[in-house]
Parts: C-alpha cells; sequence; structure tokens
DNA sequence: AATAGTATTGATCAAGCGCTTAATAAGGCG
DNA sequence: CGCCTTATTAAGCGCTTGATCAATACTATT
C-alpha cells in the first residue's frame, strides 16, 4: 500500500531504535528473525518483508548472505544445531536403567526440542524443498538413535516376538505424529503430551512382553 | 535460456500436438497437470511453467481460472474428492468381522489412497499454508473414522485396559508417518508397507488385550 | 572535536510474477 | 467450400522479486 521505500519504519520489534550493531550480532539478528519469518510463512517468504520485521532495509540484508540461498542455509544451521544431543546413544543403551525409563526420558526430552513451530515447519518445509539435510538428519537419526534404541528392545524382548527397525520407526513416528499435527496441521494440542508419549512407549514395550511397573 | 515468448514447445507430454480441445476436457487436463506440478513444486509454481508442461501458452490457464487461487482450489477439489469412501464408518462398526480384520481392511485401502506422493505432499503443501480443507478433513477423519475406532476398540478392550482416543490418533500417526518418510522426506520405501502396517495395528490391539489368532 | 572506518541506507536494475486483451486460427456446420 | 463460433495465442502491463552499489551517517579512536 505505502511502499514508497525499503526504509525501516523507525525500529524493530521493540521499541529501542539502535542503529549500528556490530556485525556478529546483527547477522545473529537477521538469522534469528529469518527463523521465526520462514518458519511461519515458508522458505519462499521475501527479504523486504523480512528486513521490515527487522526494522532495517531489504539491502542491508545481502550485506549479510550473498544470496537468499544463503541466508537460508544459515537458518537450517541454526534450526538443526543442538537439536540431537550427543550423549543420548549413550543414555539410551545405558542397562543399568530400565528400558521403559530410558525411552520417556529421551522422549520427554527429544519432544519438548521438536514440539516447537519453529522447528516443525522448518523441517517440513525443508523436507518438501528437497533440502539434503533433511535426509542426513533423519539417517542419523535412525543411525544413532533408532538403531541402538532397536538393539535395547532386542535385548529384553521375549524370544518369540524379534522387534524390527520398521516397529521403532513406526514408535518414532507415531509420537512426532503428535507435533505434527499440532504445528503443521494447527489441531490442538493433546490435553497431557507426555502421558501420551508414555502410552505410546507403553504398547510398543508391552507387545515385545516388556514388564512394566506402575 | 530460450524464453523469448509464451508460446507452447510445439506439444505437451506427448508426441500429439492437438489443440482446441473442448472446453471441458482442457480444463481437467490443466487440473491434472497442475496436481503433478505443485505437488512436486509447491503451490508458489509458476503459471507459465504449468503451461509449458502442458504445451500451451500461460495465458489460456486464465482462461479457465480468473486466478491462480482458483486453479489451487481446483487441485483442492480434485486432490480430496474420494479419498475417504463414504462406507468406511459403516465397515469399520461391522462387528461381524474380527476387529483386527476390520482395521488391517480398512488401513490397507487407506494407505493404497494416501501414499501416493501427489497427495502426500499437496496436503502436507496445503497444511503448511494454512488451507482451512485441510483442518476439515482431519476432523472429519477423526469423527468418521478414529471415533468409531476407538467404540470398537472399546468394546473388545479388557477392562482393566480402556483405550483413549490419542491411542488411536497414535496408531494413525504411526501409520501415516510411513507415508510421510517416503513421500516427503524421500526416505526409501519399507520393503512390506502392509506387513508393518499389520504390526502396527498388532501391537495396538495387543496392549488392550485383544487376542490376535495368526 | 576532528577523523577514519564501516554499518547502513536509498535508489535502482533486470528478471519473473499474475493477469489482461486484442488478434488469430482451428474446426464443426450449412 | 466458405462461414462463424470460440479455443488459443501473442504481446504486454503493472507489480514484486532478489540483488547491486554509490552515498550516507553512526561510532570508536585519537
Amino acid at each position: 500500500m505505502d511502499g514508497q521505500t525499503d526504509s525501516p519504519a523507525l525500529d524493530g520489534e521493540d521499541g529501542t531504535a539502535r542503529k549500528r550493531l556490530p556485525p556478529a550480532e546483527r547477522r545473529q539478528q537477521i538469522v534469528d528473525e529469518a527463523v521465526r519469518f520462514f518458519a511461519e510463512v515458508g522458505l519462499e517468504g521475501n527479504t523486504r518483508e523480512l528486513a521490515r520485521r527487522l526494522g532495517v532495509t531489504q539491502s542491508l540484508i545481502f550485506n549479510y548472505f550473498a544470496t537468499k540461498e544463503e541466508l537460508i542455509e544459515a537458518v537450517y544451521e541454526k534450526v538443526y544445531i543442538g537439536r540431537l544431543a550427543p550423549d543420548w546413544p549413550e543414555r539410551l543403551t545405558d542397562r543399568s536403567v530400565p528400558l521403559r525409563e530410558r525411552l520417556i526420558a529421551f522422549y520427554t526430552e527429544y519432544s519438548s526440542l521438536i514440539f516447537e513451530r519453529e522447528w516443525m515447519r522448518i523441517f517440513m518445509f525443508s523436507g518438501l524443498a528437497g533440502a539434503s539435510l533433511n535426509q542426513r538428519y533423519l539417517e542419523h537419526l535412525g543411525n544413532v538413535i533408532l538403531l541402538p534404541l532397536l538393539a535395547e528392545t532386542e535385548a529384553v524382548a521375549s524370544s518369540d516376538k524379534s522387534p524390527k527397525m520398521e516397529d521403532v520407526w513406526n514408535l518414532h513416528g507415531g509420537i512426532v505424529y503428535i507435533g505434527i499435527r499440532q504445528h503443521i496441521y494447527r489441531m490442538p494440542e493433546p490435553a497431557k503430551p507426555q502421558e501420551e508419549i508414555a502410552r505410546a512407549i507403553d504398547r510398543f514395550l508391552h507387545y515385545f512382553g516388556i514388564e512394566i511397573e506402575h
């Protein structure tokens, strides 16, 4: 409507009309806002609107990122990093703790990390766009989390039922789908997500004859 | 490269350089190709590329659809229609058939309908875009399929374990996630999807003390 | 307070977008 | 065959997009 120029609307989100940030700080500020922005509108969201939200001119963005693609890469990096804590494989295989406890601890923690609108949506957007990071993430997840998880289940399963990798993927998928329903399809959040996760885990273990103490 | 004009590249997908189709036929042709096209590149895919794939000028598309939004609506309609057969509620509640058989029949049929790249991706694209059709579809699915399914499970569950709606959503989500992995994240298809579905159903039923004959 | 370095701006470009319209030609009918 | 309807085209308008770059003005330093 009034788009006569690309000048910032006086300031950013808050009231502080600061200018001239140190480059590292400004760069991070741009990425942070880009994460929120792209998660909301998709990766095709335009740089002018992003700049407007930052309270900054559009051209400034291209001072920090040579191309929009480069900005998106930075968004991926920011969002994917730290999403899989490196000590989980170890904790998942600690047989001094009952498997059920380990599973509940893992999925409680993991779901608190990924049941987040920004992560869920950007993961889905990038997956649809065919970003290789997605496939690498899922391969990594499969190898480092689900495969050990399969071995742990096998170790305590009753002899007549042997779990397969697909069973573990199914457990995982059922849990992840809670977040998909909420953040992609915008359905209401379950009353007690942690409880639903516990029930999913219990059903999984129950089938393989693993006893559950209440 | 050679994009000097919007003229068609002589013909469409095949070698037939036919022109002047009857309007109804042309309209359907456009929608069909749009489904494939948007499923591949997303709903922001541009009409010029779509026209190129059709072997037709871009302006022709706007002879059949006033706006791009209208075309997308037609794509939704085409893709959503017939995805939920109306006789399923009835078949799911036919207690002359064992619940396991009913579940397997339903999910075998349903998965063969939705584990399809075009449907999966357009459903996800439209979900991310916030299309109301998505939420209506899921509400419908919840009321017409999952709710009866919950009642059926309750009816045969052992008295100490009572299933909740979230359990049914979890069963459903775990199964749907097979298709998501394959078509959104482009991971390899499981060797025997039908078998994995049957296992998911068996785990679900097993937990509620429902016996399974082999 | 003057200066230098640089973060930021403002104006602009070329390409791509949805969409419009007048001209064209395909093909059924007399 | 020649006409007439209309499906289709060709050209282009107005706007938005990612990206560029010289000019500007903030801030640290002396």
